[in-house]
RNA sequence: GGGCGCUUAGCUCAGUUGGUUAGAGCGCAGCCUUCACACGGCUGAGGUCGGAGGUUCGAGUCCUCUAGCGCCCA
C-alpha cells in the first residue's frame, strides 16, 4: 500500500493507508472512457431503455455554474436508472446553431458576414480583431463558426467530463451539424408535403438592427418613456376634428383608420364616418372595435401600419389596408403620394412633408414630424410624457418595428387542443410547471414564425422559380429531394436546373433565409435519436423517457418540442419533463453574466472535488431555485472524506489481511443491534428508490446522507470492538457482516450523486465498476422488501435507546470536560422496561463504546441516565 | 393586470394524507491531540413556523384575507 493509489481503475486492490479525494476526477473518468462504463447497449429492446433529450447547451455561451446545477440533477437520474438494470441512452448535444454563435465569432475574429461577396478559399482571420470589422462571404463565415464552436464544444466536454457526467461520448451532436441540418429539413419538408407549414408575407415583428424576424416566443416587454401626441383630424363632409392621442406620431403617413370603442357614447356617432389625416391629407375611416380603450388617451386611437400588435389585430380583423412606411432598417421608405394606396386630397402637400422624413430612422422621423405637425398647428398642447411598455427582442436594443416580410410558419393555431391534451398527458417534475406551458398554448396568438433572416443556421431546402421577367415566384416553392439533405440553396441547384440559371429569367433563386433557432432545437430527441437516419436506433430510444430542462424555456424550447412531434409522429416526444429551478446568488438574485457574478464552476471543481460540487447541485430541489453555497461544496467534501474513511476503518475489518474476497454474507448478522441498523438502513434504500422514481435526487441525498451520519456516529462507535474482534464469536461475525452489506449499499445509494468517491472505495474490494452495479434493495440487507417499511419496533429500539444512552454519557463527558476514552465506573439508567430490554441486548457493545465498569438499571417512569466517571 | 412559486432558528433548507415538548446542515460557543477520519470527533445555545382571521378536540400542515420576495405572461 502506498499514499498515492487514488483512481487508476484496478478493481480489488485493496486499502490505501490514507486515502483522499485528490486526483479521483481525472482517473476514474479516463477509466470509464476506456472501460466503457456509460455505453449505451444498442442491443437492448425499448422497455428495457431509458431515453434522456439531453438539453443542448450553448457553446458560444460562457460556462456557468447553472449549467453545472441543472445537469447534475440529470446525471444522478441517470445513474439511478443505470444501476436499475436500464440500457440510458444519455447524449450530449452543442447548439452552435444561431444568433448567439454569430455574435460571438464577429467579436472573436472581428468579422461581419456580407453575403454578396464571392467565398475565399484562402481567408484568414486577423490575428487581432480589428477595429473595422472585416466583410467575409457567407461560407467563410460559417467556417469561422464551425472554427469557433468546435473549440468550445471541446471545453464544454472537457468540463463534463470533469464533473463526472455519466453522458456516452459516442453519442453526441450539434445543432448545426450535417445530421441536424438533414432532420432539421427533413423536418420542414414533412411539414410542407403534409401542408402544416406555409409561406405568407404578413405583418412581422422585427429587429431592425439585426434585421430578422423575431417569434412570439423571443418578444419582451420593456418599461421606456414615450410621450402622447394629441393630434387634430379634421372630419370629411362635416364640421369640426377628432382629436387622438398617439406614441408614434411618425407613423401618421401610415395611418389607415381612427378606432374607438363600440359602446363609447362620445364616439358612436362617427363610426362609418371619415377623417383626413394632418398633413398628409388622406381620407380614413372611423371605425369601432372591442381593443380599444376608452380610459386610454383620447379615447379614440389611429390604427397604422404597423405600430405595434394591436395595430396587427385591427388591420387584420376590421379588413384595413396596408400603407407600410417602415422599412427594415428601420428607417421610412419612400413613398408617391398620390398613386394607388396613397390616395390624398392634397399630394404635394404630403409629398413635401414626407420629403423632410423618408430615409430617417423612427426616432429622427418623430422629432421632425412634431416640428411638422407643431408649424402646422395640427398638435395640440405639449406632448405629455408617460412610461409604457414596448416589445423588444429579448436579445436587441432598438424597439421592435413590425413590418410586412415573406415568411414560413407552422401551424400551431389549430392544434391548441391536442396541445393542451399533450400538456396533460406529460408527466412534470414538479408538476405545477404544468400550469406554464398550459398558460402559453392557451395564450396563443399566432402561429410559429420558423424563418430568420440570418446567416448561420440550418437553410430551408427550398428554391423558387424565377419568371420571365426576373421575378421569383413565391408561390411555387421547388422542395429538395429528401435524399440529397442536407442541402443549401444558396450553393446547391435544385433537380432540374443548372447553375447557371441561378437568379436568371427562367431559372431559379434559393431561399435566402435560414430557420429559427427552435426549429432544429425543437427536433433534439429525432436528431439524437437517429430518426429516419438511424430506424433501429429510433425505434430503442423514441419516445424518449425524459426531458430535463430548465422552466424559462418551457414556452420555446419544451412547447416546440411538443409541437414537433405531434405533428411528426402523434406522440409526446418523452414521457416525463424534470424542470430545473436557477441558481440564484447569495443575495437571491437570478445570476446573470449581465451582472457580472458569474462564478465559473471549473475552479470549484478544482477547489471542492466534482463530489463535493455536485453535493451542492444535488441538495437543489427540482424545480427549486437554490443559492450559490460554498459552504455546501465543502459540507459535500467532507461527506466524500467520511465515505472514503468510514470505508477504509469497515474495509479493514473484513479482511483480516484476506483481501477483496472476504465479504461475509448476511445471513451472519444475528446480533440486535446490527439487525437494528439494517432495518433502517433498508427503509432509506427503500425511500431512496421512490424518490429517485419520482426525479427526487435531493430526498434521495438527503435520506442517504442522514443515515449515513448516523450510522458513522452511532453505529459504528458502538460496533468498534465487536468488529476488532478475533472474528471467531458470532458477535464479531455478525458485526463484520452487517458492516460489509451496510458499506455496500451505502456506496451505491450515494453513487449516483458522488461518482468519484464511491467508484474509488468500490475499486478497493469490489470487481467492476459501482456504476455497473445492480442498485441497493431491502433484500440483501436480509430485510423482506415486504415488511418495508414496517421496522420491527423492537429491533429497531435497541439500536435507539443504545444510542440515546450513548449520547448521555458523551454529555457527561464533555461537561466534565473529560476525554470521550474516559472510564465510566458506574452508569445508572432508568427508563420503560421494554427500553431496558432493548438496552439490555446492545449491553456489552454500549460498556464497550461508553467505556462504562458497570451498568445498573432500573425501571421507572422518570427517564434518567446518571454517569459516575471513574477518577483520573 | 393575470398565472405560478416562495416566506419555518443568524444563514441555507426539511417538515409526505392536520396529532405527542417543530427537524437538519452551516455558522456560533464549549470540550476532546480518541488506536477509520484534525479535510476530525463530541456536546450545547438558538425558531412558535411573514401578518390577521377562520375550520377543528387539535394547524407550520386546510380555508379566507393581507404583506413582502421571485419567476413567467399581459
Amino acid at each position: 500500500m502506498s499514499e498515492q493509489t487514488n483512481g487508476g481503475g484496478a478493481a480489488g486492490r485493496g486499502i490505501p493507508d490514507k486515502p483522499g479525494l485528490e486526483g479521483l476526477e481525472a482517473a476514474w473518468s479516463a477509466w470509464w472512457e476506456a472501460e466503457g462504463t456509460y455505453a449505451f447497449d444498442r442491443g437492448a429492446p425499448r422497455g428495457q431503455v431509458f431515453a434522456i433529450d439531453t438539453p443542448p447547451p450553448t457553446v458560444s455561451g460562457s460556462l456557468h455554474i447553472g449549467h453545472v446545477f441543472s445537469y447534475t440533477h440529470t446525471d444522478t437520474v441517470a445513474r439511478f436508472h443505470r444501476m436499475r438494470g436500464k440500457a440510458v441512452f444519455y447524449p450530449m448535444g452543442w447548439d452552435d446553431n444561431g444568433l448567439p454563435t454569430e455574435r460571438r465569432v464577429q467579436n472573436h475574429f472581428g468579422v461581419r458576414c456580407d453575403p454578396h461577396l464571392p467565398y475565399d478559399p484562402d481567408f484568414v482571420p486577423p490575428s487581432e480583431p480589428p477595429k473595422q470589422p472585416v466583410a467575409v462571404s457567407r461560407p467563410n463565415f460559417v467556417a469561422l463558426c464551425h472554427q469557433l464552436t468546435a473549440q468550445d464544444e471541446q471545453v464544454f466536454e472537457r468540463l463534463w467530463r470533469t464533473l463526472g457526467l455519466s453522458v456516452d461520448w459516442s453519442q453526441t451532436y450539434a445543432t448545426i451539424a450535417e445530421r441536424a441540418q438533414r432532420v432539421s429539413q427533413r423536418g420542414f419538408l414533412r411539414l410542407a408535403r403534409r401542408g402544416q407549414v406555409y409561406q405568407r408575407t404578413a405583418p412581422t415583428l422585427w429587429d431592425v438592427d439585426f434585421r430578422t424576424a423575431v417569434s412570439q416566443a423571443e418578444l419582451e416587454d420593456r418599461e421606456r418613456p414615450g410621450a402622447y401626441h394629441r393630434l387634430r383630424f379634421p372630419r370629411v363632409g362635416a364640421p369640426g376634428g377628432v382629436e387622438i392621442e398617439t406614441t408614434r406620431p411618425e407613423l401618421l403617413p401610415a395611418c389607415v383608420a381612427l378606432v374607438a370603442h363600440p359602446d363609447d357614447e362620445r364616439f358612436r356617432p362617427l363610426f362609418g364616418t371619415e377623417v383626413t389625416t394632418p398633413l398628409f391629407g388622406v381620407r380614413v375611416p372611423v371605425v369601432a372595435h372591442e381593443l380599444a380603450d376608452p380610459e386610454k388617451g383620447s379615447g379614440i386611437a389611429m390604427i397604422c401600419t404597423f405600430g405595434d400588435t394591436t395595430d396587427v389585430v385591427w388591420w387584420r380583423e376590421l379588413g384595413l389596408t396596408t400603407r407600410t412606411v417602415v422599412g427594415r432598417d428601420g428607417r421610412l421608405l419612400p413613398v408617391e403620394w398620390g398613386a394607388a394606396g396613397w390616395e390624398t386630397e392634397t399630394p404635394d402637400r404630403a409629398a413635401t412633408a414626407y420629403a423632410d422624413l423618408v430615409g430617417r430612422t423612427v426616432v429622427q422621423a418623430q422629432r421632425r414630424i412634431v416640428e411638422l405637425l407643431t408649424d402646422s398647428g395640427d398638435l395640440l398642447g405639449e406632448p405629455r410624457p408617460i412610461t409604457h411598455p414596448v416589445k423588444f427582442y429579448e436579445k436587441g436594443e432598438r424597439p421592435l418595428e413590425i413590418v410586412s416580410s415573406r415568411q414560413w410558419f407552422v401551424e400551431t393555431l389549430p392544434l391548441r387542443d391536442r396541445l393542451l391534451a399533450r400538456g396533460q398527458e406529460l408527466r412534470w417534475h414538479p408538476p405545477y410547471m404544468a400550469h406554464r406551458y398550459r398558460a402559453w398554448v392557451e395564450g396563443l396568438t399566432s402561429d410559429w414564425n420558423i424563418s430568420r433572416q440570418r446567416f448561420f443556421g440550418v437553410p430551408f431546402p427550398v428554391w423558387y422559380p424565377v419568371d420571365g421577367a426576373g421575378e421569383a415566384d413565391y408561390g411555387a416553392p421547388i422542395l429538395a429531394d429528401e435524399a440529397a439533405l442536407p442541402v443549401d440553396p444558396s450553393t446547391d441547384v435544385p433537380p432540374g436546373y443548372a447553375e447557371a440559371q441561378r437568379g436568371t429569367p427562367g431559372g431559379f433563386v434559393g431561399d435566402p433565409d435560414v430557420m429559427d433557432t427552435w426549429a432544429t432545437s425543437s427536433l433534439t430527441p429525432q436528431i439524437a435519436g437517429g430518426w429516419e437516419d438511424d430506424p433501429d436506433l429510433f425505434s430503442r430510444v423514441f419516445p424518449m423517457d425524459l426531458r430535463p430542462q430548465a422552466h424559462e424555456i418551457i414556452r420555446t424550447w419544451l412547447f416546440a418540442t411538443v409541437v414537433r412531434s405531434e405533428l411528426e409522429h402523434g406522440s409526446l416526444p418523452w414521457t416525463d419533463a424534470a424542470i430545473s429551478g436557477w441558481v440564484l446568488d447569495p443575495d437571491r438574485k437570478k445570476m446573470s453574466k449581465s451582472k457580472g457574478d458569474v462564478v465559473t464552476p471549473l475552479p470549484l471543481i478544482e477547489t471542492h472535488g466534482a463530489d463535493a460540487v455536485r453535493y451542492w447541485a444535488a441538495g437543489g430541489r427540482p424545480g427549486t431555485d437554490t443559492a450559490f453555497d460554498e459552504g455546501q461544496m465543502k459540507v459535500g467534501r467532507r461527506l466524500a472524506t467520511k465515505v472514503l474513511n468510514a470505508s477504509r476503518f469497515i474495509l479493514g475489518r473484513l479482511t483480516d489481511g484476506g483481501g477483496a474476497g472476504a465479504v461475509p454474507p448476511v445471513e451472519a448478522v444475528t446480533a440486535p443491534l446490527d439487525r437494528a441498523m439494517l432495518g433502517r438502513l433498508a427503509v432509506v434504500v427503500d425511500e431512496a428508490t421512490t424518490a429517485f422514481e419520482a426525479y427526487d435526487y435531493a430526498r434521495a441525498l438527503e435520506r442517504t446522507e442522514a443515515f449515513f451520519w448516523a450510522f458513522c456516529d452511532d453505529y459504528l462507535e458502538l460496533v468498534k470492538s465487536r468488529a476488532y474482534g478475533e472474528g471467531a464469536d458470532a458477535g464479531t461475525a455478525s458485526a463484520r457482516a452487517a458492516l460489509a452489506a451496510a458499506l455496500s449499499v451505502l456506496l451505491r445509494l450515494l453513487a449516483p450523486i458522488l461518482p468519484f468517491v464511491t467508484e474509488e472505495v468500490w475499486s478497493w474490494w469490489r470487481d467492476g465498476s459501482v456504476h455497473a452495479a445492480a442498485w441497493p434493495t431491502p433484500d440483501e440487507l436480509g430485510v423482506p422488501p415486504d415488511t418495508v417499511p414496517a421496522l420491527d419496533p423492537a429491533t429497531d429500539l435497541v439500536l435507539e435507546v443504545a444510542a440515546e444512552v450513548l449520547g448521555r454519557v458523551r454529555r457527561a463527558k464533555t461537561t466534565a470536560r473529560r476525554s470521550m476514552r474516559a472510564e465510566v465506573a458506574v452508569l445508572t439508567v432508568v427508563d420503560a422496561a421494554a427500553r431496558l430490554d432493548a438496552l439490555a441486548s446492545a449491553e456489552s457493545d454500549l460498556c464497550a463504546a461508553g467505556h462504562v465498569h458497570r451498568l445498573v438499571t432500573h425501571v421507572g417512569d422518570q427517564p434518567s441516565a446518571e454517569v459516575v466517571l471513574a477518577a483520573e
